[in-house]
DNA sequence: TTGATATATTCCGATATGGGTATACGATGC
DNA sequence: GCATCGTATACCCATATCGGAATATATCAA
């Protein structure tokens, strides 16, 4: 148990840059492998592995065609990555500082008033 | 050259679990390190590891204060995963199914006018 | 059947990683 | 100065992971 398991969700798995790649090569459209291996200038198993853990994680599906193996995105095993990340987004962005500000402020207010709770 | 750089990035930084848990806790304010130890239940040398992890891709900040260092959250730097993130919106959300639809017919109208290349 | 093409799997070696434990370092208090 | 608290670093170990090369598997062609 000396290190946890890594490659198991799609955090992990997108934390790889070369599968990042090959999920935006396959942001338009299904593309067979030796496709990919041509686009990314890899070697072929190693692209086979990356999409086998693009493909355990769900962020991409299979249909064998002939020999081919075409592989196509399925961006909704990325949702929990959108939607962790997404609530940081205030951090960034001008448009939720000036919504922290009234916030704040309606903080102090019910201090003012007679805030209590926690 | 066997292995690529992991923990390098945002997304690398952000693939450990515990240290997504680590930027939640520290959502809601500064915190110091043996604060984070209770919360998170870790030991305090893992807690300092992952500290430096999100410290080096710039995702929390540090400040100290007395004898203690209070650690505070940085969204800036989980924007790029949010920013490529974003662009896979469309595979999950309904709002952009019928726009998908949409374009694939745009699409079929342009081949069967001339459409020719690739 | 034999051969070629497309892809997956296996084995290898190098290295990064995370947890555990001990220890070093810095600030504070006595 | 010495003890203590809070934190960081060093060291070790087990394992995961990546790339590379070789090989296995499947499909199609002749």
């Amino acid at each position: 148990m000396a290190r946890a398991a890594t490659t198991a969700d799609a955090f992990n798995a997108v934390a790889e840059p070369r599968r990042r790649q090959i999920l935006d090569a396959l942001a338009d459209g299904e593309r067979a492998v030796n496709d990919l291996v041509r686009l990314l200038g890899l070697a072929q198993p190693q692209v086979s592995k990356h999409l086998r853990v693009l493909r355990e994680v769900g962020a991409v599906d299979v249909r064998g065609e002939g020999r081919q193996r075409l592989y196509r995105l399925n961006g909704h095993a990325l949702k929990p990555i959108h939607d962790w990340v997404k609530g940081y987004e205030r951090s960034w962005s001008e448009r939720f500082d000036r919504l922290d500000e009234v916030l704040e402020e309606l903080k102090d207010k019910e201090r003012g008033d007679g805030g209590d709770d926690e």
